[in-house]
DNA sequence: GTCTATACTTCGATAGAC
DNA sequence: GTCTATCGAAGTATAGAC
């Protein structure tokens, strides 16, 4: 526990994140994190060593919280589609504790990891790994479709970052009058990425119709009738 | 027709596209732009002035076919789920011709539109504007459930665009034994998205439920029954 | 541990010959 | 229009006093 190593203080590491965030690795500039953070430069090499590893560090630490969190909703114990919603929930809490996280993941794909070490690669592949769970519960138990977890992933987590990400954009935009957003906030937003992610997940039949088992709880308040059961997910395939 | 005013060549611009999508606007190197290109670097300047101005030429250039593309989607005539589908595929086909169309994308909503002058910002709001008729014809006939155009923009072009852009790392990832991608190429995330989409677009009940129009050459082979129509959408809702 | 001053490097941009 | 050579700015990193 209480490790003699000198500990970084947290408000360098916020800083920088939020430089890299706005202006991505090669943009980011030692001397304004040193100015943001209300350090010195010279400080940030006595605890960093380097703009790469100071850059690392900040990835580790925010893959590593988005995982961790991801992987207590799917130790929830709640039915797999309320796992994906929360899952969605949870993504937009960490963006919005952390406004730099959507700048920076995406960033680091768009880069294909050019930065990264293998301490680093390992920490981002634990979220997709994290949201795993949850999809392959969903699938087992009959409630959702089919599904490659990873494709399920990119899925619900493509649409609430980069909506989120895309905020100081979408203003200078409608800034400029060039699009009208009537009122679409993020939270809006996150309930629509919930409702698409729900709908685009759920199994054709109903688990009852799978097995014989008996309704646990469900809520599909009717043994639905059958040959009505695809007439809602297989229209306009043509 | 024939303006007699200088035409850049166009493998600069792809050069310089595959520069500043691998590395960004910062990290972009004008020297390996031109040594890409088999030209000078003074060439460079002297056809576009700054890297800046290049890197605008660029998106507004990339985000005009795609929004080019996209409305000839929405011209088709045809329903608008197959509207969607050509969507979603259209961006995969611009992707797969200009590989560098989703890293940059990606950057600059990152970016913020920092080093967009008016007329690349105006380039690149085309791009969502094209797609809203398609969402509007498909509220407005009833086979879409009520949606936000711009949030239905985003459901539908964030995952194909950040999967393809995640392409480089899922190889790293894969390569390092950190994540295993059984079989998930390109086209068959496509295929998923394209599903996904037309599901958490579809609207809860057939169109002939609204008006009394006849089953006009839809797929519902059958007139749902009353009080199973909302039993698979509503799940997961506690 | 913290700061100032500075060494070293890289890169965008241009001058000027052909 | 095309090239070589180079300038000057900007930026990472460090030396060394306190």
């Amino acid at each position: 526990m209480a490790r003699p190593v000198r500990v970084p203080p947290d408000h360098i590491l916020t800083a920088a994140a939020t430089e890299f965030a706005a202006c991505g690795f090669a943009g980011a500039r030692v001397d304004r994190i040193a100015r943001r953070a209300g350090v010195n430069k010279a400080m940030l090499y006595y605890h960093f060593g380097s703009k790469k590893s100071l850059y690392r560090e900040i990835l580790r630490r925010t893959f590593a919280d988005a995982a961790a969190r991801l992987r207590a909703v799917s130790a929830a114990g709640e039915t797999p589609a309320a796992h994906v919603d929360r899952a969605i929930a949870v993504l937009a809490e960490v963006a919005h504790e952390r406004p730099y996280f959507p700048a920076i993941m995406l960033r680091e794909i768009a880069e294909g990891g050019a930065h990264l070490d293998a301490r680093t690669l390992a920490a981002l592949a634990e979220v997709p790994r994290a949201f795993a769970p949850i999809v392959a519960h969903g699938t087992a138990t009959g409630a959702f479709r089919p599904l490659h977890p990873f494709a399920a992933y990119f899925t619900m987590f493509a649409p609430v970052v980069l909506f989120i990400a895309a905020e100081p954009i979408r203003r200078e935009l409608s800034a400029g009058g060039l699009l009208t957003l009537s009122a679409l906030t993020p939270d809006a937003f996150v309930r629509h990425a919930q409702e698409c992610v729900r709908r685009a997940f759920a199994a054709d039949a109903p688990p009852a119709a799978r097995r014989r088992a008996p309704g646990r709880a469900g809520d599909h308040a009717k043994p639905a009738v059958n040959g009505t059961t695809r007439s809602l997910t297989s229209q306009g395939r043509g």
